[in-house]
Order: structure tokens, then sequence, then C-alpha cells
RNA sequence: GGGGGCGUAGCUCAGCUGGUUAGAGCGUUGCGUUGACAUCGCAAAGGUCACAAGUUCGAGUCUUGUCGCUCCCA
């Protein structure tokens, strides 16, 4: 066999495991070996990364995950099929390329769509050539060949499909109402693209004075400005506000009906300060009188409730503001400053003119662009919609009914919450970048009307006249064929300019990847997909519009699982993704310092579902270093010198030469090799008892993993190969080996932990069976690799240790505890041998099986002493066991007051536990809690009054 | 205003439907380099499970309330 070297390095094997995976095509369904026909199938898509830049640790952590489900899934037989790919972003990626540009100079508004999207193209393959290699660097085992894109050839059909069906529908619509309009990047955007900072961003109140219309004073004589714009007026109605700046478009001013103060105001018309417009009061119920002053001015065309209220009282929209947010011309004098700039002068016209009150620091909540990060300016503008009503309601039912499942559970109450107040989803965004809205518009309607009136009947005029104007067509060869049968082959179409929100073509994500529309082979077998799993922050922009539109377009729920992970923070809390940039961690860093099998063991059993991993990350000469990680990676270093272990003990007891090369070739299919066993050792106590402790280990983590309990079966795979493995069966083996058990335990050990740690896994199996195969058939070595081989089922390791061997081997390894522990308190020396007897009781068999062992682990001399009973010698130390006495006559290394002393505290100690059980059983309990609880308690007793009796007799002695 | 989550050892976190003496890693302390591993071994110290009340034979776990931190929705 190949030397191992000392510690693993994962920079040695990671790329080179991972190229020969893809190369044999073993991510691909197709190429399964292994195949339970009771496993139902494995699909899940990946969460497309956006084409911005590069993964973080939030994908990182995705793709540990995901990999964990999919390798798992795969090796339990089930045909396994992961789609990767990425997402165009739309907003997000030309924010990030106009961003570029603008450093070299460059200016999107000075360049044409299409030289515009060149360069956006560009950026994509660039960045997606980046994502590709850091997913490839994690280890994720998706199938390649069927890589997409959202804005790909074949999205783009699903895209116009989908917007074609809801548009002939009625459910996608155009209109123009109230949007969130983003003034920096010049787009409408979705409720869900704005936020809000939940404290408010530090801001202003200002109460101003609105002069009402008398019959002494019927508005002002003076201009704007000069001091005296008020002059005259007598009577006022104080409104508060944080926007001054919009008193322009005011066109009413807005009292509770129930407020006594203003009762008599209702109906007097003010004086708009600034523009000189009269503007009615008005009384709705909407109006909180707790609020400043109970009055309040009404900007219909700026503020989404006023937008409302405007509707509701056919108050005039009055737009001050243009699509950058600058005020326009019915600003008057304050016409072409920017709204902030407008603010301050206004504010201090106000005061000049005597009509500002107050202003009082206030706590102002702003609506931020997630991506530009700009205030956004509620504004009215034509977009296109989808009502989403019927949708949303048939999303909850789906998970009502338990159709779809979320995981963890908690998070389905975020998921009705939101979907049964659902709203209209503003779809079209003004942008150069992403789908453009497949509807074309008649450019030439009234040339065409007028021309053909000559000669044409009335009839036909008219006819003409209720023609479509627009056209929802998958291509502009349809949408002109459609318009050229009513309008005749001169008719001009221009396509809506617009694209469609990013949200709009991942929504269709599960379903576009198999290739819907078209009836596709994978369409049919591997639609609907069995799992979602993403981070919980994506739950509404995402997820929820996936099921919408899978149930809306497919027919059928796109996946029937849900699982959310937490956020990664930062080690002050903070929210990853949104941090500085200088404290964002590239997972390639990471996977440099530690590797990426340590990388993905601290992801996936960092926390539990659902919850957020603070990254522990500190940056270390430039480097980032994380103590959890390191633990990670020390654990990858203590598999493989394990596996170092065993395979020299291999191959030194196996002299036989290698049999035949096993095949390599995914292809062939698994036979069962014929190779005489060589003799081995009968099965021994250890042997007996770490196929008892695999065996068990293996059924729980098989549960662990089928419940979505990724991090608790990491962590219970981690335990039995340290603790178990390591620590005792190994060194056991140094006393008696049996390589036959050996190469069982590191086999079954090595798939196990294959889903979490795939690199050194793979790497240590390939040499396991390289070295091992030739005279331990095992089954699993009839694959060709790690990641198709069988993970490991209960009933391939018989628990073969009863439970009296279990409690024996138990209770040895806690007299080498024992031992080890008196060891260290008298100071004994590390290396000097003592004497020992050991009073076995019941148990002398399974000591003396163990007599080398105890020896060799707790430095016990030659003269080691095992008996059913043996007499306390004089001078010793007592360890009470209660199946069991040790004594260490440690004369002269011993003060035996001190002993003394130390038993008699153990002794209170145990009269105290023993006081306690007794009252316990005494109690109700005894009669109501269940048998077992019971049996165990009183076992528990009876073991603690043996020690007791052993201590008291000592001191008796 | 509505809804989540968190509060467990110095630090970072597990702890499933309530059931022995509440666990892990890191850190700390002591000892240790004869061939699997110092990215290690052996041993140890360290917790009133935020607080209060309740349900129960039994509560870190369930209920209610309080305090602190955090997130989402409006």
């Amino acid at each position: 066999m190949t030397e191992l070297s000392k510690t693993y390095d994962p920079k040695a094997v990671e790329r080179r495991i991972y190229d020969w995976w893809e190369k044999h095509g073993y991510f691909k369904p197709e190429n399964q070996i292994y195949l339970d026909p009771n496993q139902p199938q494995f699909v899940i898509t990946i969460p497309p990364p956006n084409v911005t830049g590069t993964l973080h640790m939030g994908h990182a952590l995705t793709s540990a995950i995901e990999d964990v489900m999919t390798r798992y899934h795969r090796m339990k037989g089930a045909r396994t099929l992961w789609v990767p790919g990425t997402d165009h972003a739309g907003i997000a990626t030309q924010a990030v390329v106009e961003k570029k540009l603008e450093q070299e100079g460059r200016r999107r508004r000075d360049m044409t769509r299409d030289e515009f999207l060149a360069e956006v193209w560009a950026w994509k393959e660039h960045s997606q050539r980046i994502i590709n290699n850091q997913q490839r660097a994690m280890g994720i085992s998706v199938d390649w060949d069927r890589e997409a894109f959202t804005l790909d050839e074949e999205r783009t059909l699903a895209v116009r499909t989908a917007f074609k069906r809801l548009y002939d529908k009625g459910l996608i619509y155009r209109d123009t109402r109230m949007v969130n309009w983003d003034p920096v990047q010049l787009t409408g955007v979705s409720d869900l693209e704005v936020e809000v900072e939940e404290e408010g961003e530090p801001g202003f109140l200002y109460y101003v004075r609105y002069p009402l219309q008398t019959n002494r004073w019927e508005g002002p004589q003076h201009p704007w400005g000069s001091g005296r714009w008020a002059e005259g007026a007598t009577e006022w109605i104080t409104v508060a506000t944080t926007r001054p700046e919009t008193i322009l478009g005011d066109t009413a001013v807005m009292v509770n009906p129930e407020d006594d103060r203003y009762t008599h105001r209702v109906a007097c018309r003010a004086i708009l300060p600034a523009i000189g417009r009269e503007i009615p009061i008005i009384s709705d119920s909407a109006v909180d009188m707790t609020f400043g002053t109970g009055a309040v001015k009404v900007t219909p065309a700026h503020d989404f409730v006023d937008y409302e209220v405007g509707k509701r009282h056919h108050l005039p929209f009055v737009e001050v503001m243009d699509e950058t947010a600058k005020m326009n011309a019915n600003a008057g004098p304050y016409a072409g400053l920017d709204r902030f700039e407008c603010r301050e002068r206004l504010v201090a016209d106000l005061e000049k003119e005597g009509l500002l009150v107050k202003t009082e620091p206030y706590m102002v909540k702003l609506g931020r662009g997630q991506r530009s990060g700009a205030i956004i300016e509620p504004r009215i503008s034509l977009q296109w919609w989808c009502d989403m009503k019927a949708m949303a309601q048939m999303a909850a039912d789906a998970v009502r009914s338990g159709r779809i499942k979320i995981v963890p559970e908690r998070f389905e109450k975020t998921w009705f919450q939101w979907l049964d107040n659902i709203r209209d989803w503003c779809i079209s965004r003004q942008l150069w970048w992403g789908h453009q809205i497949p509807v074309w518009y008649v450019e030439n309607a009234e040339t065409l009307t007028r021309s053909q009136q000559v000669g044409a009947s009335e009839r036909d005029n008219v006819q003409r006249a209720s023609l479509p104007t627009q056209y929802c067509a998958l291509t502009e060869a349809d949408a002109y064929r459609a318009a050229i049968a009513d309008w005749g082959p001169n008719v001009v179409l221009r396509q809506d300019e617009d694209v469609l929100d990013t949200w709009f073509s991942s929504g269709l994500w599960p379903f576009s990847t198999l290739g819907w529309p078209r009836d596709t082979d994978d369409m049919r077998r591997y639609y609907p997909t069995t799992m979602l799993e993403t981070g919980y922050d994506i739950l509404f922009f995402w997820v929820a519009r996936m099921v919408m539109l899978g149930l809306e377009l497919t027919g059928d729920v796109p996946f029937t699982t849900v699982y959310l992970h937490g956020l990664i923070r930062t080690a002050d809390g903070k929210k990853m993704s949104k941090s500085r940039p200088d404290k964002i961690i590239d997972p390639l860093e990471l996977i440099d310092t530690y590797g990426t099998d340590a990388l993905r063991f601290f992801l996936v059993t960092a926390g539990a579902p659902g919850n957020d991993i603070k990254m522990d990350a500190r940056k270390v000469d430039g480097k980032w270093r994380s103590d959890r990680i390191e633990g990670a990676r020390n654990f990858a270093n203590k598999l493989w010198n394990a596996a170092r272990f065993v395979l020299g003990k291999v191959s030194e007891t196996s002299k036989v030469s290698m049999v035949s090369e096993v095949s390599d070739n995914a292809k062939t299919p698994p036979t069962l090799m014929t190779l005489p066993t060589p003799p081995t050792p009968p099965p021994s106590l250890p042997d007996a008892w770490i196929c008892t402790r695999l065996n068990r280990v293996i059924a729980r983590v098989r549960a662990y993993m089928d419940a979505y309990e990724y991090g608790e079966a990491g962590r219970l795979i981690y335990d039995f190969i340290w603790s178990d493995f390591c620590d005792w069966y190994l060194e056991f083996s140094k006393i008696k080996l049996n390589p036959a058990v050996l190469v069982q335990m590191l086999d079954a050990a090595l798939r196990l932990l294959h889903p979490f740690m795939p690199f050194v896994t793979e790497e240590l199996w390939q040499k396991l069976k390289e070295t091992a195969a030739g005279r331990w058939p095992l089954l699993s070595f009839n694959y060709p690799a790690l990641m198709l081989a069988p993970y490991p089922r209960p009933d391939e390791v018989p628990a073969t240790g009863d439970d009296a061997a279990m409690a024996g081997m138990a209770l040895v390894q806690e007299a080498i505890h024992a031992i080890r522990n008196a060891r260290a308190e008298y100071n004994v020396e590390q290396g000097r041998r003592i004497p020992a007897l050991i009073s076995a009781g019941a148990h002398v068999a399974y000591f003396e099986e163990m007599r080398e062992s105890i020896k060799m682990l707790a430095r016990v001399d030659d003269g080691l002493v095992i008996a059913e009973h043996v007499s306390a010698p004089e001078q010793a130390v007592t360890l009470a066991l209660g199946s069991a006495t040790v004594y260490l006559p440690l004369a002269g290394l011993v003060d035996f007051e001190a002993e003394r002393k130390r038993l008699r505290d153990e002794l209170a100690e145990l009269e105290a536990q023993i006081a306690k059980s007794e009252g316990l059983l005494a109690s109700d309990f005894s009669r109501r809690a269940p048998a077992a609880v019971v049996e165990k308690e009183r076992a528990k007793l009876a073991d603690l009054r043996a020690r007791r009796d052993q201590v008291r007799e000592r001191l008796a002695g």
C-alpha cells in the first residue's frame, strides 16, 4: 500500500478527488449503481446564486447542507438528482455592472441597450466561472450537465410561457398606481425589496400652519418668500409632517371625524403654503388623533396611505417630483431642486413666513432600496402587476394540507401570515438586464386606422377602433402573426421595454430547470422535486413564489419539503451579507486554511435547523481563523491517522497479494467477490462491543438524518469515531488485533461520515479498498467510489454484544478510567506501572479477558490480580465501582490520611444520593412513573448502595 | 401594532415528543514525545439551564407572566 502522510493534507486530495468523481459522471442519476427500489427518488434544485459576484458563507452553508442531503440519499439507494445553476439577479447585477462601468468612467445612459447588455453578459460569464469554481471546491455533487441559468434560452421560454398563461388568464395586467420607486436605479420595486429600519432614523417632525381661507383673508397678497405671504390671515390649521417637501403636492388636510378640536374646521378650505392652492379640509377615520396635532396633510401622489385617501375622497393627484426625485414644475418656486434640498429651503421659507410652528426630533421610518440603499419614493407609475390572491390561497393550502412540509415547522406560521395578507406583485422593472416583458404594442394604430378609412366601410373602421393594441406572445414572430391578422400587414409592433422582476424567473426554477414547459423526460421523471433547501430569509421572495407559480402553472407542488437553514452571522452577530465588506469571509479562504471537509463539517454541525450561526472567525496575520473549523480539521486529521493505523495493521497481516484490481468503471454492475476470507481471530469482547456500538450509532444516525437533524447526526458520528473507535477500540487492537473487524469498522465509519466530509473519506476509503479488498471482501468494496456505496444499515453490523457483554465492557472502561484518575490524583508518574487488584464479582470473566488492555491502558504491572473476590490489601487506594472494586496498593506513594478523607467525602456523597433516590422511590413516583423508569431508578439505587458498602467496608477496615 | 427566535460552563453552541448525576468543542489547570495522531493522549476544574409562578410523581424541556437581546411582517 502507499504510505499515508503523517497529517491529512486536504490540498493534495480535494481537487483530484472532485475531478475524478466528475470525470466518471458519478454525480449523475443515470450512473448510480446502488439503487434500492424501496427508496423514493430524491430531487433537489440548487438555490441559484446571483451572478453579481462571488459566493459568501451563506452559500457555503447552503452547499454543505444540500450536499449532505444529496449524498445521503444517493448512498441510501434513492435515485438522486441535484440540479445546479445561477440567477441573473436583474437589479443587483445591473447595479454591480453599472458601478463597475462608472469606475471606468462610462455610463449606461451613454450606451445602447445592446452595448450595455454585452457588458453584463461578460460580467455574468466571469462571475459564473468564479461561482462554479467555488462550488466545486465545496464538493457539491450536482449534475453539471443539467446546469441552468435563469436567463438562458430554455428558461426564457419558461418565463414567456408563464407570463403568457397568466396574462391570458387575466392574472397579469398593466395598471397605473403607486409603487415603491427607487430614484437611483430609476425603477419600481416590489414591497419585499424595500427595507425599513425597525427603530427609524433620526429626523424631525415639522409643525406647519396652513392659513385658512376666511372672509377676511382670501389668500396671499404678497409673493412667497417675502415674509408677508400670509399677511392678514387670522385662522390656521396646523399639521405635522416628517416630509415637508411634499407639502407642495398636498391636495387636502385631513382630520378624524371624532376629533372635537377640528369638527368646526371640516369643510373649511386651507391655503397651501408656497403654492397658494386652495385645498379642502376633510375628515376620515384613518387619522390617528394622537399623532402631531391630529390634523395631517394629504399628498395623494407621494404617499401610500394618502394615495388611498385621495382615491376615497376624489382628490387631485399632484406630482411634485420627477423620476429621480427632483422637484418638478408643480413644485413652483422649488422646481429643479433635489428633494432634500427642497426640504431645507422650504422649511427656511416657512419659518420666514411665520408658518413653521416648531420642529421636534423624530425617528423617521425610511424605506430603502434593498440593492441601491436609496430612500424609496412612493410614486405613481404604469407597471405590470400579478394578481396573487388565488395562487396564495393554493400555496397556503398546500402547506395546510401537508402536501408541502416546512422544516422547522415554526416557519409555517410565517408562511400563512404572509400568504393570507398577500398583495398584488409589481413584476415590471425599468431595467435592461432581465427578461424583457413579452408584450408588443401596436405602434402605428392611428395611422393604420386613418389610412384604412378610404375605401373601408364604416363598420370596418368601428371594428378597427376596438382592436387590441397590445399582444402578449412567446416570440416577436407570434406577436406579429396575431397583430397582422388583426391590423393587416402594415402593422408595426414595439416590445415593452421593461423587464420582469428577477424573482419571476427564479419562481419557475424547480420546473424550468427540468425543461418545463416542454414535455421532457426530466419533467416527467423528476417533477415534483423532493426538497427545497434555502435560508429562511428568502421564504417569501423565493419559496412562496415557487409554490404559487408551481401550483398555478404545473398543477402540482414544485417540491414536497422545504428545509430552511439559519443565517450566517459575524462574530458580533451581524448578518454577514449586509455587513461591511471587510467582515465578509470568502469560503475559499477558509478552505485554503482548513480544508473543505473541515469547513463543511463545521457548518453542518455548528447549530440546529433554522438557527443562525455566529462565526467565531477572526483575522490573524491577514488570514481568517476559526477555532471551531480548526476543531473540524483536527477531526479530519484524527480520522486520517486512525485509518493510517488500520491500514498499517491490515497490510502487516495481509501478506496475500492483491487478487484483482477492483473495477473503476461506473457501468460495471456490482458483483460479489468470492475470495476466501482469511482466518481471523474469533470475536473478542472489544469486537462485540464496537460492533454493537456501531450498530446503534448507525440506527441513530439514520433516524437523525431522516428527521433533517444533520447536526445531531454529525456530532454522533464524530463521537463514535473519536471516542469509541479511536480512544478505545484502536487501543484494544494494540493488544489483540482483529483486522477483519478493524476493516469493517473503518469502512462503515467512512461511509457514515461521507456525506459530511466527502473528500477525506473517499480518499481513505480508496486506500482501504486497495489494501483490504483482496482479503476482506466487504460488500461495499464492490463499488467504484465511496460516494456510490450504500449508506450503512444497522443490520449489516450485527450487534454481537449482549447486555451482559456491554455492561462488562462498560465496567472495564470504568475501572481503567478510575485507575487513571487515581494515578493523576496521587501524582503517580505517567510511565510508572503500579500494582492493582480487582474484585470483579460476576464480571470476572470480562476483566480476565481484558487483562492485558487494563495493564496497558491503566499502566498496571504484571502482578495484576483479577478475581471474583479479593480481600482488600492493607494500605491501598480503593475505587468503588459498585459491581467491582479496584484496590491500588500504593504504599509509599499515597498519603493514606488523604485517602481516608477522600473515601469519607465519597461516602457522604453516596449517602446523599441514596437518600434522594430512596425518597423518590418512596413517593408517588414508583406508582405513577412508567415501569421502565422506576426499574432504572431501582437499579441505580442498588448500584449506589453497593458502592456505599464498598466504601464503608474500606473505612471500617 | 402582529408574529418568530434566542437567553444552558469563561467563549461558541447541542440537548428530539418531560424521566439516571444537564453534554460537546474551544479555553483554563496538572501530567505526558517508546511507531495512528502534539492538528495528539490522560486526568481535572467549571453550570441555581435569565427570573417568577403554574401543570406534573418528576420541568433545561410544557403553560403563563416579567426582564434582556435579536429577526420578520404592518
